[in-house]
DNA sequence: ATTCATGCAAATTGTTTGCATGCAA
DNA sequence: TTGCATGCAAACAATTTGCATGAAT
């Protein structure tokens, strides 16, 4: 993942201007691995900046994703952001259900060509949902498909069949 | 998928009223294997009814949702709503980014378990993005990665590397 | 006849935009 | 000092809710 100072150094190379406000979230973003939502973010820096405004939120954290410091995923609830991985191979990511953590994979499932020969594959989404290791201590999940944690999409989400 | 009967059958098992807003639903779903957002199906169903009011819509979509009849998923620009497959083995997805087909794959990467043993594993979703036969021979999408069409969240699409 | 589905209006929430002021460079 | 960043207000879009009426059972 970025750290703070390179997520700066990046914003600084592009010509934005480091203020404050943009310090805070490079620090907020790179100390901490899951997704924030618009709001978690607001709701965190606003405990810094009493007068602070939601646009502006909404305005960095959409500079930040256009210049690839923040990567911004669509889940059921809404937007949310995350600081990018520096990793410049392909990968995917395993992400927990709880504290929503997330960690590279270097398996990729996408190595052969399409095998019914039906398709013009453009790009593909691989991603693991579960419990990390400290979420699994912390909250005992160890019953498994307990529906409280947020998921990406509902798709084929209904449970047919072991994984 | 499911057929426009099928839609209306378990409706009516459920307890709900087969209206006439609810056949219109049942055929465009049945009859449409793309992903429809409320607005498109709004849009469709007020041709047939002039005062067709949006929250109805979306009560239905929901109902049918919750039902399981239809499957709802988020893309970057919004929900959209899909009939569900019948299928009953555990299957994955090809989906088509001009018309949003999707055809169901049984090859499934998650046959192993987490190799570094870090995750409880939960659940998983893997999906290929990219142009059906029809597609392809309509718009000429030969040269691949045209920004064009939607696509399903931005999570780790920036292009690095083959697949 | 009962109960659920619908339309209407309004409320809520999430997100974007215009403009004047303030601050980083 | 100059232009971008911010706060404020307002616009806009997506979605939900309360209530009275109408239709399916």
């Amino acid at each position: 993942m970025l750290t703070k100072d390179e997520i700066i150094a990046t914003m600084s190379a592009q010509g934005l201007r480091i203020t404050d406000q943009r310090k805070t979230l490079a620090t907020l973003f790179s100390e901490n691995e899951g997704y924030l939502s618009p709001k978690d973010v607001y709701e965190y820096m606003g405990k810094k900046y009493s007068g602070l405004s939601f646009d502006t939120v909404y305005r960095n954290l959409r500079v930040m994703q256009d210049l690839g410091v923040l990567e911004q995923v669509s889940f059921e609830d809404g937007m949310k952001f995350k600081v990018s991985c520096n990793e410049h191979h392909h990968h995917h990511h395993m992400i927990c259900l709880s504290c929503q953590k997330t960690l590279p994979i270097s398996f990729c499932p996408m190595q052969m060509t399409d095998p019914t020969d039906q398709f013009q594959i453009v790009e593909h989404k691989f991603e693991i949902f579960g419990y990390c290791k400290d979420c699994q201590q912390k909250n005992g999940h160890t019953e498994s498909k307990s529906d409280g944690g947020f998921r990406q999409t509902s798709s084929h989400t209904h449970s047919h069949g072991g994984y």
